[in-house]
DNA sequence: GAACAATGTTTTATAATATGAAACAATTTT
DNA sequence: AAAATTGTTTCATATTATAAAACATTGTTC
C-alpha cells in the first residue's frame, strides 16, 4: 500500500486563504490546523454534505486531501473521508494511488452525454452549428439560461491561430456578451422583470453595460433585430454575435453565438457574413424545433 | 402551480420492462404498480441511494417520475421525493415544470468543465488534436482507461458529411476497437495480465477479437509498432488509428486516436497519411508531457 | 359527468444511520 | 530522535432517514 502523504513541494502550493476560527482534528494541541464554523444557518444532511464536497472541487484546486477539504467545509475529518469513500466507489471522485488525495472522478464524461440527451436542442443545433463553423471559420456554441447566469452547453472552437475559446461549462451573467444579452432579451417579460430588479450590473470590463436603462433599451432593440452583438463586454478583445432559437409555442430554446477576435471583428464585411450566416442557421433550427414539437411526441426530431 | 400529472402520449412512450414482484405504493389495491426488491446484499446508505438515483438517468431514459424512479430503484417515493428535492436544490437535478418530471441538472457541464482541469491531458493535448484534425479532416479523439473501459473525454468530429461520430463520454470495453487495443496493451503488464484473466470477450460486431490467444498477440504487436488499427470491431463500417500518450515515467496516460468512416479507411494512401501523422502528433504530445512532468511541479504544461 | 386511478408531495412515529472524538499507522519535517 | 501531519478506522451516542398513509390535483374511463 501506498503513503498517505504529500511531498513538501506539493503542500508548499497549497493556500487554504482560510481565517482561523475555532481549533480543531489535530492531534497535538499546538494550533496548527483550523477550521471555519459552518455560517449559513441550515444545517446539512448527509446527501447535501455529499454535494457540497463534490462541488468543492473547482478549477483553481481540483484536487483536494482529506483533512484539508474538511477545514474548508466544516466537516470533521471521519466524516469527509467516509462521504468521499462513497462516492469514489461510484465514480464521482477518484483517489491519486501515491498521494491519496481526491480528484472529481470520471463519471461527469458520461452524465454529460446523458445530459445532452436529455436537452433536444443539443442535439438538433449541433449539425448547424457545424454548418455555421464551416462557413464563417469561427468558433461556435450553444447557450442556454441556468438561474440566472448563461452556460455554453456545446462548443465548435475555431480551427484558426487566432480564435476565441469558449469551453462547454464556461457562464456569464446575463448581462454581458452577445449570448447573454440575447438569452435575456429572448425570455419572457416577466423573467427579465424580476431580472432587472434583483440584479446589480457589475463591470467585468470597461465595456460592460452598466446603466440598468441602457441595457433595457438595449434589450429592447436585440429582440426587434432577433440578434445580438458584442465587443468585449464579457472578455476583453472578444466580439460576438448572438441569435435565439426559438420553437412553435415562441418559446427560446437557447442562444447559438459566434465568438469572434476583435481584430476580426472589426472587419466589416466578415462581421456581415457572419451575422447573415448565424441568422440563417438560427431560423433553420428554430423550424426544426417547431416541426419536431407537433410530428414526434417524444422530443426529439424526425430527421428528413 | 402546474400539474403533477404527464399527458397520455408521454406516458406510453414509458415502458418499463419491470416483472411484478412486490406490490407497493399505490393507495387502490388493484395491483397496477410494482416494485423490485434490492437484489444485491450491501444496504444502501443515504447517499448512496442519491447517487443511484443520479445514475439511473440514462441515455435510453433520461426523464423520469417519482414513482416510476422509486419503482426502478426499490426506494419509497416519500425516500426518492425527499432526495430529488435535495438534488434539485443543488443543480444536480433539474424539474419540468409542466410535467413535474426529473432530468439531469446542468452542474455537469460545470463540473465536466473542472474535471477536465484535473486530467493535465486533457489541456495538453487538445492543441495537437485539431491539428491532427486539420490535416487528416478525420474524426479525432482522446481516450483514457476507467476501470475496466475506455472513455472518451475529448472530441473533435470531422466536418465531412460522411464522419464518424465520437461523443465525450462514450465508452467501450478494452478488447474492442483500435484505442481499447492501445490502451490496454500500453498499460502496465500486471494490469493487462489480470484484465486477461476477468474478462470474457464477447462479439460486439462480427470482427471483434473473442479468442484471448489472437488479443494477447494483438497486443504484443502494438506495443511493437506503437499504434494500433481496428476496422468494425466495436461499430461496424468503423475503422480507427490510436497512439499512446506516454510521459516521462514511461506511464501511458492516454490514446489519441482517429476514428474513420470504413469507405475512407480502405483507401490505403489515406489510411497512410492518418497513420503518419497521429505518430507525429502522438509523439509531440508525448514529449511535452514529458517536460512538463520535470518542469512544472503542479501538474501543468508550461506553454512556450 | 361521475367514478376511478395515477401522479407529485407532505406528514409522522419509529427504526436506522450518520456523527465526531480519539486512536492508529505511515511518513515528512524539525 | 522527536514532533507534526497525513489518510484511515473504531465506536458509543444522538441525529436523521425511512415507509406507510394521507392529500391534492388531474387524466382516464364508461
Amino acid at each position: 500500500m501506498s503513503s498517505p502523504f504529500i511531498n513538501k513541494v506539493q503542500r508548499r502550493n497549497k493556500n487554504l486563504d482560510i481565517k482561523p476560527r475555532f481549533l480543531a482534528w489535530t492531534n497535538n494541541n499546538k494550533n496548527k490546523v483550523f477550521y471555519i464554523m459552518k455560517q449559513n444557518g441550515r444545517k446539512s444532511n448527509s446527501i447535501e454534505k455529499a454535494l457540497k464536497l463534490i462541488l468543492s472541487f473547482q478549477t483553481h484546486q481540483p484536487v483536494w486531501g482529506v483533512r484539508e477539504l474538511g477545514a474548508k467545509t466544516g466537516f470533521s475529518p471521519a466524516t469527509v473521508q467516509r462521504i468521499l469513500q462513497t462516492l469514489k466507489r461510484y465514480g464521482f471522485v477518484a483517489q491519486d494511488m501515491d498521494t491519496r488525495q481526491y480528484r472529481l472522478g470520471n463519471i461527469y464524461f458520461s452524465l454529460l452525454h446523458v445530459l445532452q440527451s436529455s436537452l433536444p436542442i443539443s442535439r438538433t443545433a449541433l449539425p448547424f452549428m457545424k454548418q455555421l463553423a464551416g462557413s464563417t471559420a469561427e468558433t461556435v456554441h450553444l447557450n442556454i439560461v441556468d438561474g440566472t447566469e448563461r452556460i455554453c452547453i456545446e462548443s465548435i472552437e475555431s480551427m484558426q491561430t487566432l480564435k476565441a475559446s469558449m469551453p462547454i461549462g464556461s457562464r456569464s451573467p446575463l448581462y454581458a456578451g452577445a449570448s447573454s444579452k440575447c438569452l435575456l432579451a429572448f425570455s419572457t417579460s416577466d423573467f427579465i422583470e424580476s431580472y432587472l430588479d434583483t440584479i446589480t450590473l457589475k463591470a467585468l470590463t470597461p465595456h460592460t453595460i452598466t446603466d440598468p436603462q441602457a441595457l433595457e433599451l438595449e434589450l429592447k432593440e436585440i429582440k426587434t433585430n432577433g440578434y445580438a452583438t458584442s465587443l468585449g463586454e464579457h472578455n476583453p478583445g472578444l466580439g460576438a454575435i448572438s441569435a435565439p432559437v426559438i420553437n412553435h409555442e415562441g418559446i427560446q430554446l437557447g442562444a447559438i453565438s459566434l465568438a469572434i477576435p476583435e481584430i476580426r471583428y472589426r472587419e466589416q464585411a466578415h462581421r456581415e457574413v457572419c451575422l447573415k450566416e448565424t441568422l440563417r442557421i438560427v431560423n433553420t433550427c428554430s423550424e426544426m424545433m417547431g416541426r419536431q414539437a407537433s410530428a414526434s411526441p417524444n422530443g426529439y426530431p424526425e430527421v428528413i
